[in-house]
DNA sequence: CCGACCTGTCAGCATTCCCTGACAGGGGGC
DNA sequence: GCCCCCTGTCAGGGAATGCTGACAGGTCGG
């Protein structure tokens, strides 16, 4: 819940996922309200697929929340919602986070 | 200086500049010291030409600063230090920062 | 002279990523 | 029947990225 220190990999993630235009433009839409795919393709502008995409990205790194809702008439509609999150991106923190690091094929090798 | 609210280019390019576990490793060894290529290399384990430019996204993103010192005796070794940021990453900041991010070939024909 | 240290730049490869149109299925209402 | 709404998945191509070895230059000390 509380995420003051996120782990090395949450924090990457979390990176990776708002590092692109159009995921920092999904969340300030989000933030507006919760939104479903095919109305946010068409207030931003973007390709269905895509945005499909983006958004699988930011559920990944849980930044959104989608949640899909099947109405008493059978008709599905899968609604997103922004996480609420706030990380402080410092030195300090970083360095905190770095050595939690899962780097692939790591060997622990690191002499002093 | 102080940098509370980034404007949603320099908010884009921290996150890319960040989103990155190499870059993310290197912030955290200078944030014990400065220090400078070839040894940062040594230490981190990494071919200099890629840390050469992992050090240049840094930098252009501001989250570093280089300084090429020239010696008196003519020899010159450039010593990167961090520099102190500190952004929170908020829904409520990036959608403060989203309108001002600068799409490539964009229209203003969003009508509403 | 040679070796060790430093900086900076290059071409080229391999890989990954971004984005697209088109398809599958479901549910209405007219 | 047709048309409109919704979700989800796919192959393919074009572009950007990550990474490498090798090269250029400089100073210093044996």
């Amino acid at each position: 819940m509380s995420r003051e220190t996120p782990s090395g990999d949450e924090l990457l993630a979390m990176l990776a996922a708002l590092a692109s235009p159009h995921r920092l433009r999904i969340v300030a839409a989000l933030a507006e309200g919760r939104s479903y795919v095919s109305e946010l393709a068409r207030r931003l502008r973007m390709n269905r697929p895509l945005l499909y995409m983006h958004l699988q990205k930011l559920e990944a790194a849980e930044l959104v929340v989608g949640t899909l809702e099947t109405a008493p008439d059978g008709s599905s509609v899968k609604w997103f919602d922004l996480a609420p999150f706030a990380v402080t991106l410092t030195p300090q923190a970083i360095a905190a986070a770095v050595p939690t690091l899962t780097v692939p094929g790591q060997k622990d090798e690191d002499k002093q």
